[in-house]
DNA sequence: TGATTATCCTATTAAATCTATAGGATTTAA
DNA sequence: TTAAATCCTATAGATTTAATAGGATAATCA
């Protein structure tokens, strides 16, 4: 149940991003700089935030990456779940990653089940009322 | 940020002790075949329940395992910890395994930080106002 | 047009963690 | 004395995570 280092960084990257001021892309290379993260690594999480449309980038010298929506509506809901997955911590009370427990004859009934889905309704909460825009300066 | 087996399992068991009528030793066998576990694996997740006070047990014929407190007084942060370890999803925001991010200079200007210690806070409220008695019937 | 810069993309390695099993030692009851 | 049960350590196997490698592609600018 750890914050994985790709969300870690992601989340870092994602704010050190709606924190400029500049109308220009940002290169990788100053991310990783400023927040102390593998280049190559960095690389591979910012293309799966571009991906899943957070990001936008340019190619070639002045390219780099940006922000293609404003911070505050980037819900943590959808930075969570693209980066580190269901934000159930059990695929059975999962909202977007459903899956039955082969071992569990009735949800339910299940007590793991039960406390899970209080878990994560917490959780949820957090991130639906959480977004980048709240990163920024706290 | 998966539950992991062990503490799935750890829960069910627990659960399924704290439901007896019976005032006599419970056996690993019968606790594993009701819940579909591993019979060697759930060994070595009762040992750590009894290691770490939750559980008394009684060796050879008529032996097992049971509890040696009210379920009632079992909360779920104690069980959480033992079992999953610490409750915050990085190091830097727990309360009983703190330890200092080396890629960050200061905390409370960390967007990942202060974010993961609202997540932390929720699910500690959780936690601590379940006990083992509230996921008997659910 | 050619050199440089930066992202794009896939594959793979290395490390860590989790899950499960093995196999015998010890204790207890009958 | 035998059978039943937990105790205990070590280790194998599987999965996931973290990081790296290395070239392809595209854009800029002289």
């Amino acid at each position: 149940m750890m914050l994985s280092k790709k969300t870690k960084y992601g989340l870092k990257a994602l704010t050190f991003l709606a924190a400029q001021d500049r109308n220009e892309p940002i290169q990788i290379a100053e991310i990783a700089n400023h927040e102390n993260i593998s280049q190559k690594f960095l690389e591979s999480i910012l293309l799966t935030l571009r991906r899943n449309g957070f990001l936008g980038s340019k190619k070639g010298k002045g390219g780099g990456y940006y922000l293609i929506k404003e911070p505050q509506e980037i819900p943590m809901t959808a930075v969570m779940r693209i980066l580190e997955g269901p934000i159930a911590m059990v695929p059975c009370v999962s909202l977007n990653f459903y899956e039955k427990c082969d071992d569990c004859p009735d949800e339910n009934l299940c007590a793991v089940h039960n406390l899970m889905l209080k878990v994560r309704d917490s959780a949820l909460e957090v991130y639906r009322n959480t977004t980048l825009a709240d990163l920024i300066y706290q």
